[in-house]
DNA sequence: AGGGGAACCCGTACGC
DNA sequence: TGCGTACGGGTTCCCC
């Protein structure tokens, strides 16, 4: 279940790990991953190709690469709940590869892998044109320096929704989940089921802090290892020890002492709150 | 238009 | 024990 700080912990470690190599050629192992390109179509372009950049867009992995023609691509990884991209130097146990679904072989003996255990998470290459107009599709980021309270304040209240799913909506706000949407609305002390239009601008603005507050936060933990996620190393991120909401059902509120409560009422989703300080 | 529901997939947990 | 089945989870697509 990578979200925004999952994705850009694994994202930037992955920058470092592969930015200049050449990928020599490639293998589809699963092809049912693959979106909007076939397998021998998607080996044919890579091969050749430079990874100029590594970086995040919402839950997306996003590799940058001038492929050998010369054309600027962009391999669009979304790991959704089991999804990942691990990188092996030769060391790592072939157990840890028995899912993988696409690998990339690099020039310097190195395996890029796209390992999905469910396989409900996608691979697609799009050309610049293509990434542009599905990037396009995405609501802003949430921690770009100009996303303020007043942008925050305007995608979300002008929704009939309750203010958990348009947090979750990924055409008005990119990245947010279950678990962040959970704990910025317990940060912020907002019942989830709330709806959107009924929130005031100073809660708006409280819950926009709150928002930027857990993601930040989580990113300097490298993120939430909740089930299955784990970065390009192949290891845990620590934030789960920093929730108070989220998988805490049952649990007293961190703020006030009343059980926090699980319910699927809101949008079918396991969403947790207090009753006695969410509003 | 915008919202609801199904489909995608398989390891895990549970029932018999 | 062994088999069968329900479940979860984000996004996309279809339909109303």
């Amino acid at each position: 279940m990578p979200e925004l700080p999952e994705t850009e912990t694994i994202a930037r470690d992955l920058h470092a790990m592969v930015v200049g190599s050449v990928v020599r050629d490639v293998s589809v192992p699963r092809p049912d991953v693959l979106r909007e390109i076939a397998a021998a179509d998607l080996c044919s372009a890579l091969s050749g190709g430079r990874i100029t950049r590594v970086w995040r867009r919402a839950k997306l992995i996003v590799l940058d690469l001038t492929l050998a023609d010369r054309q600027n691509s962009h391999l669009v990884v979304q790991p959704r709940f089991t999804g990942g991209l691990l990188v092996d130097d030769g060391t790592l146990p072939t157990s840890e590869f028995a899912y993988s679904c696409v690998a990339m072989s690099l020039g310097d003996g190195r395996t890029l892998h796209y390992r999905d255990v469910r396989r409900l998470g996608t691979v697609a290459l799009m050309p610049e044109a293509r990434f542009l107009e599905y990037s396009s599709g995405l609501g802003p980021e949430p921690l770009d320096q100009t996303f303020d309270a007043t942008a925050f304040s305007g995608c979300v209240r002008l929704s009939h929704q309750s203010i958990k799913v348009v947090l979750m909506d990924q055409r008005r706000l990119a990245g947010v989940g279950n678990i962040y949407a959970n704990e910025a609305l317990w940060r912020a002390g907002i019942d989830p089921s709330r709806e959107a239009s009924s929130l005031t601008f100073a809660e708006a603005e409280r819950l926009h802090t709150a928002l930027r507050d857990v993601l930040t936060a989580s990113i300097a933990a490298r993120g939430t290892s909740f089930r299955d996620y784990r970065d390009a190393r192949g290891e845990r991120g620590t934030f789960v020890e920093q929730l108070a909401a989220y998988g805490r059902g049952g649990e007293p509120c961190p703020r006030c002492g009343r059980r926090l409560v699980v319910t699927h009422a809101v949008d079918g989703r396991s969403t947790v709150f207090c009753p006695g300080c969410q509003f």
